[in-house]
DNA sequence: GCTCCTCTGCGTACGGTGTACGTTGGTGTA
DNA sequence: TACACCAACGTACACCGTACGCAGAGGAGC
């Protein structure tokens, strides 16, 4: 038996015992001429059987590695990683939280490590929003006609949103990236329209007026989220402490609605705002359908 | 006479002349024991005649100045003064630009000199919210029943937020401050449903519902402008630069309607959008009105 | 065995930010 | 003369995003 033959069929154990497993490094071509007190070129003869062999996979600059869809190793550092943990922290601390520095602390690696796989701090935010869009799921056949299913797409968006305080203002601040899942909401949104007699053109300002509905409430929701972590108070108490100053300014302005409705007492909600927008929105786009029909 | 009068009398004369004017400072009680050659203590009984007779006033750390209405100095550094200013920076320049440094630059002054007269730069920002708020002029009655009347109120608004294409983004970000002039456009709302069955509960929710709609159309406008600056490329040249990439997104996930839309053209305006946008709104709300009335 | 190129990970440093703190030189007043 | 006050400002700090380049490990080919 050849000498690299006894290394192969020795990677193969290991591979079929469960000692390697998939995306796992086999030992590099100069760790197994130690091992075995071979040759370079008996090694790498080695590392070319195991590939035509279809055990492994050559990365340069990586290694070889054994073959099959690799499952993700706990502390890799990859992009997909960066943008969920990314997305984790701006979830919990704010946007305004999520340096470079910290993201690289809490993925346990130095800061310019992550520049391997995003190109900035913007790229990686447009990659959360993308990625944050991708959570909705929408069915493939557009139940019961145009209206219900774009209450549904709204509601859609309305809980990603609620899920995720910093993303319609990040929205709002950046261009319209290319975020393939923001086309792909979109799309589904147009075809809701099959069968109305709606243009495309019509159709798309649709889509834009809902979806802007839709992030312009959600835009209160990070201020909201960001008092509570400050202060530690609700919103409820965060208005008591600004009552003065509001009954001041009401009081020097005689503004008469504004002082019965403080003194009646209005439980505002941004829940309650989408509820009430979302159903004016669309009756209103209802007239507008039933005109062009 | 005593001393102090011809004091008195030769300041008297340099008001009434126009040399000095309100505003102006008299000089100081030092100052004028060396141009009179007299003591300090006759220069403070000038002083104290002075403003008995009503011609000046004391400030403490400031100096003794003639009373009146100040006309505004030219160069004199002023909370209203600065407040202008960074409007008129985040205007030309957008918020990102405006730091405290270049407002300084700007002003003529020292950096710190500016937290003299705002507190911090997110105070300086909720007062240039209001200060753009107060731009908005609205009728004292409201014309024609509540739909025109709301209707030229959004109008309006759209109007202060094309003018300034920070203000939609900062007024998301902002927990919703007390900005006089915010309320004050808020009571003008409500007010325009007198005479409807509404209550004030419902007619805040429209009230909230109308300005986010607006707001978060603006919120494309900075993006727009940023964009613009930076790049040099109007909208459509940029997205012609993108074209690529949406294209290569469209074909890899089979969607059609956008495909179609943008083989076909479409100009994309938000002005449109707001158009169509506005016209849906208030059907809708005009339901809403109808069902309660 | 050697050279060459690729890839990951990372340390250092730069130019920017908001703003806390203390100093300076003038003021009116007791 | 001593005192409290105030506008203006210079310096310094902590923190930010990120350009640049280095070190080390790997495979490929001669």
């Amino acid at each position: 038996m050849h000498p690299y033959r006894r290394i192969v069929e020795d990677v193969r154990r290991r591979i079929e015992s469960g000692e390697l497993r998939p995306g796992d490094r086999v030992p590099s071509a100069r760790a197994l001429t130690k091992e075995w007190g071979v040759a370079i070129a008996t090694a790498t003869r080695a590392h070319a059987a195991l590939r035509d062999e279809g055990l492994t996979v050559a990365r340069p600059g990586v290694g070889t590695v054994v073959a099959g869809p690799a499952p993700r190793r706990e502390h890799e550092l990859t992009r997909e990683r960066i943008v969920a943990t990314a997305i984790d922290v701006a979830d919990r601390l704010g946007l305004a939280e999520l340096t470079m520095r910290r993201l690289a602390a809490e993925l346990g690696a130095a800061t310019m490590s992550l520049y391997r796989y995003v190109p900035s701090r913007d790229d990686l935010i447009v990659a959360m929003i993308d990625k944050a869009l991708g959570e909705i799921r929408l069915p493939r056949r557009h139940p019961g006609g145009w209206r219900p299913a774009i209450e549904l797409a709204a509601r859609q968006e309305w809980a990603v949103f609620q899920r995720h305080p910093w993303l319609s203002s990040s929205m709002s601040i950046t261009r319209p990236q290319i975020a393939p899942n923001g086309l792909r909401l979109s799309e589904w949104v147009l075809a809701c329209f099959d069968g109305t007699g709606l243009d495309l053109e019509e159709r798309m300002y649709v889509q834009i007026v809902l979806f802007t509905f839709v992030r312009g409430v959600a835009n209160g929701l990070e201020p909201e989220a960001e008092a509570v972590r400050e202060t530690g108070l609700t919103n409820e108490q965060w208005m008591d402490t600004q009552a003065t100053t509001l009954t001041e300014v009401m009081d020097t302005n005689r503004m008469s609605h504004f002082q019965q409705l403080t003194e009646e007492g209005f439980d505002f909600g941004l829940d309650l705002v989408f509820e009430f927008g979302l159903a004016r929105m669309l009756d209103g786009l209802s007239l507008f359908v039933q005109a062009r029909g």
